[in-house]
RNA sequence: GGAGCGGUAGUUCAGCCCCGUCAGAACGCCGGCCUGUCAAGCCGGAGGUCGCGGGUUCAAAUCCCGUCCGCUCCGCCA
C-alpha cells in the first residue's frame, strides 16, 4: 500500500485552492487532517503548512484511489492527484477558506503512515500536559497556532534585518565558545580538551564583544542572538534565548532610545499590524518604583480600579499604632493600594486570600480599611487617632465602598514587592486591566546598588554601564571615602545612562550608554571590588581595547521571546520557541542534558564527582 | 535553595478528605455498518505496574514518609 513519492511533485500548497482552480487538475501533498468515512464516498481534510482542503474520493467512480482513501487516519502522509470543483450546492463549509471548492481524487498515493493512537490530537485548542507537547514538539508544531508563532517570529527577523539595514546597521556574528566573566549570571561552561583544565564560557550576551566592535569602528552593530545563562527558569525565562542586540557609536542615550522604539514600532506594525503609540512615555527609576512599587509597572492595570502607590509615611511619624511606629522609626516606609468599589467586589475570604498571598512573598501582614456607608470597618483603625484616619482617607481620596490595603516595612523594597504583587493578583481578579499594549521607558536607574549578602556593590545593570557626566565626581568622591556608609550616601544620588523597555508589566529590553574610557571604567572596577588584577584577568582585552580609540558608544537588546509571547498573547515564551526545555532546563525531546561516555569525558580532562543512576 | 498546585487508559479528567464492587467518563484508538460529511453518524470492542520507593493496615489510587517529574511563584536572573 505505501508509495514513494517517485516523478509525483506538488503543484499547489492546500490552502491556495480555491474558485479559481475550478476544472484545473492540481496536485497536492500533505498530512490527513481528518478522515469522514461514509461508506463508499470518503472525506480526506488534507493539511499541509498553508492549510487545508477537501478531497473526495468516491468508491463506484475511482475504486483504486478509493481503497488507498478507505485506509487512511490523521496523520498519515499522503499525495493526491485530481480536478478542483465547485463543492455541491448546500455543502459549502464557510469556515474554511478553501471551503467553496474540493478536490475529486483521480490518484491517491500513500507515502507515509503515523502511528496509532497520536500521543495527541492536531488541533488547535488542546489541553495537554505540555511536557508531552515538547516530547512529541513535531505534533505540536503542526498545530495552526504553534505553525502561526513560528511564522510571526520569522516575519520578526525579516523587519529587524530590514528595519535595522535600512538604518545603516552591519550584521556580525560573535562567538558561542568565549570567556567566563564574572558579574551577572551563571555561566554555561565548555571543558577545552587542546586545554587542560581551561574552560570556555558561552555567552550571556554578546556584550563585550558589541563595544570591542565599535572599538573596531563599525559604528552600527546588530545581531540576532543566543544568549544562555545558567540560572533557575521562569514562564518568561529560558536557559538560552534571543536577543535583537544592537550597538552604536557617537550617540546618547535618547539617539539609541529614539531608534529602538522605532524598531518596535516597525516590528508591531509590519507583523502584527497594530499601531503603537508613539513617541513611548518615559518615566524615572525613582518615578516608577514610589508610584508601582515596580521598575516594570503594568500599565495596562486600571488606575480608577486599583489606584497606585499612595504615599503614608509622614500622616503616621507620630503614630500609637506600635506596628507603623515602629516602621516609622526603623526609617521604614508605610504605603497603600486602594481598590476602588472594593467592598462589593472583595469579600472577606477573598481579603483572607490575599493576606496569605502577601504573606508567602515576605509581609507580616495585610492591613485594610472598608469604607462603609456610616463608618469603618477594619482591624486596625481602632488604633489611628482622628487626624490620622481623617488625613489617610483624604490622602487616599477614599470614597464609600473603597477598600484600603496597606504595607508597612522598614524595609522599602519589601513594601514595594507586596503591593506590586498585590496590585497584579487584583487586576488578575478584578478583571481590571485594559487590552492592548502599554509600553514605557524607565531610566535614570542607580549606577550601583548594595548587595547584603556579598556585602558589596554590585551594578544594576551591568558594569560597563556610563554614569551620567554629572555624577562622575560623585564617583571620585566615593572612591576617597573608605567609610562604606558615607559610599552608599553617595552613590545613591549617582544614576546611569541605562534604559529599559517595558511592556505591559515586562521588561522587553534594556541598554544604555557605554563607558568607553579606561579611567571610568577602571573606577567603576574598583567601586565594584574588582581589584586590579581580577580587572586586567577577566577584562583585560575590553580594558586594552579602550585604551585604542574606543569611540562613545552605545547600544540597546530586545528579548525577542519575551516581544513575540506578548505580542502573540501568550503567558509563556515556550510558545514562541520551537524547541524548547522544561522549567528543570531538560529537552523531552531528545533528552538534553545527558550522560556523556567516560571517553569523551576524559577526552576534555573531566571527572564527575558522583553518577547517581548506574 | 524555598513555597504552592498537579502526576489515575494514548489524551484530558473524576474517584483520594471518610482505606473495603472505584478502577470510571469523555475524546482518541481498534472492528463493523453507512454515498455529502466537515466535532460526520450508528453498533460493538480493546486499553490502566493509579509517577516511583518504602511504611501503616486484614485491606492502600485513597492514610503516612521519602523521592522523581511537570507547571506557577519567591530567591536567583548584571
Amino acid at each position: 500500500m505505501l508509495t514513494v513519492l517517485g516523478n509525483f511533485r506538488r503543484t499547489h500548497y492546500c490552502g491556495e485552492i480555491n474558485e479559481n482552480n475550478i476544472d484545473q487538475s492540481v496536485r497536492l501533498v500533505g498530512w490527513v487532517d481528518t478522515v469522514r468515512n461514509h461508506g463508499g464516498v470518503v472525506f480526506i481534510d488534507l493539511r499541509d503548512r498553508s492549510g487545508i482542503v477537501q478531497v473526495v474520493v468516491e468508491e463506484l467512480k475511482n475504486p483504486e484511489a478509493y481503497e488507498i482513501a478507505d485506509k487512511v487516519k490523521p496523520e498519515y502522509v499522503i499525495a493526491v492527484e485530481g480536478k478542483v470543483r465547485r463543492r455541491p450546492e448546500g455543502t459549502e463549509n464557510p469556515k474554511l477558506p478553501t471551503g467553496f471548492v474540493e478536490v475529486v481524487a483521480d490518484k491517491v498515493l500513500l507515502l507515509n503512515t503515523a502511528h496509532q493512537p497520536l500521543p495527541f490530537q492536531i488541533e488547535d485548542e488542546i489541553k495537554v500536559n505540555e511536557e508531552v507537547r515538547l516530547r512529541y514538539r513535531y505534533l505540536d508544531l503542526r498545530r495552526r497556532p504553534m505553525l502561526n508563532n513560528l511564522l510571526l517570529r520569522h516575519k520578526t527577523y525579516q523587519v529587524v534585518r530590514n528595519f535595522l539595514t535600512d538604518e545603516g546597521f552591519i550584521e556580525v556574528e560573535t562567538p558561542l565558545l568565549t570567556k567566563s566573566t564574572p558579574e551577572g549570571a551563571r555561566d554555561f561552561i565548555v571543558p577545552s580538551r587542546l586545554h587542560p583544565g581551561k574552560f570556555y564560557a558561552l555567552p550571556q550576551s554578546p556584550q563585550l564583544f558589541k563595544q570591542i566592535l565599535m572599538v573596531a569602528g563599525l559604528d552600527k552593530y546588530f545581531q540576532i542572538a543566543k544568549c544562555l545563562r545558567d540560572e533557575d527558569l521562569r514562564a518568561d525565562r529560558q536557559p538560552e534565548f534571543t536577543q535583537i542586540d544592537l550597538e552604536m557609536s557617537f550617540v546618547g542615550r535618547e539617539d539609541v532610545m529614539n531608534l529602538t522604539e522605532r524598531l518596535v514600532k516597525e516590528v508591531f506594525k509590519q507583523v502584527a499590524g497594530i499601531e503603537i503609540d508613539y513617541p513611548l512615555p518615559i518615566y524615572s527609576y525613582e518615578e516608577v518604583m514610589s508610584k508601582y512599587g515596580s521598575d516594570k509597572p503594568d500599565l495596562r492595570i486600571r488606575e480608577d480600579v486599583i489606584t497606585p502607590l499612595i504615599e503614608l509615611t509622614d500622616i503616621f511619624k507620630n503614630t500609637q499604632f506600635k506596628v507603623f511606629k515602629n516602621v516609622v522609626d526603623k526609617g521604614g516606609i508605610i504605603k497603600a493600594v486602594v481598590v476602588k468599589g472594593g467592598a462589593k467586589t472583595l469579600s472577606r475570604q477573598k481579603i483572607d486570600e490575599l493576606t496569605k498571598f502577601v504573606q508567602k512573598l515576605g509581609a507580616k501582614g495585610l492591613a485594610w480599611i472598608r469604607v462603609d456607608e456610616d463608618k469603618l470597618t477594619s482591624p486596625i483603625t481602632k488604633f489611628f487617632s482622628k487626624e490620622e484616619i481623617e488625613n489617610l482617607l483624604n490622602r487616599c481620596n477614599a470614597q464609600v465602598g473603597d477598600i484600603i490595603f496597606f504595607q508597612a516595612d522598614s524595609d522599602r523594597e519589601s513594601v514595594y514587592k507586596v503591593l506590586d504583587a498585590l496590585r497584579r493578583r487584583l487586576a488578575d481578579e478584578l478583571k481590571a486591566r485594559e487590552e492592548g499594549f502599554k509600553f514605557l521607558w524607565v531610566v535614570d536607574f542607580p549606577l550601583l546598588e548594595w548587595d547584603k549578602e556579598e556585602e558589596r556593590f554590585v551594578s544594576v545593570h551591568h558594569p560597563f554601564t556610563m554614569p551620567r557626566e554629572e555624577d562622575l565626581l560623585q564617583i571620585d568622591r566615593a572612591l576617597n571615602t573608605e567609610d562604606i556608609e558615607e559610599r552608599k550616601e553617595i552613590l545613591k544620588g549617582v544614576k546611569s545612562l541605562a534604559y529599559d523597555m517595558v511592556l505591559n508589566g515586562e521588561e522587553i529590553g534594556g541598554g544604555s550608554i557605554r563607558i568607553h574610557r579606561t579611567d571610568i571604567q577602571e573606577k567603576i572596577f574598583k567601586l565594584l571590588g574588582i581589584g586590579a588584577v581580577e580587572a586586567e584577568e577577566k577584562f583585560g582585552f575590553l580594558l586594552e581595547a579602550l585604551k585604542y580609540g574606543a569611540p562613545p558608544h552605545g547600544g540597546f537588546a530586545f528579548g525577542l521571546d519575551r516581544l513575540l509571547a506578548i505580542m502573540v498573547g501568550v503567558d509563556s515564551i515556550r510558545e514562541v520557541i520551537a524547541f524548547p526545555k522544561t522549567q528543570k532546563g531538560i529537552c523531552p525531546l531528545t533528552n538534553a542534558p545527558d550522560y556523556v561516555d567516560p571517553k569523551q569525558l576524559k577526552e576534555v580532562h573531566c571527572e564527575v564527582e558522583r553518577r547517581e543512576e548506574e
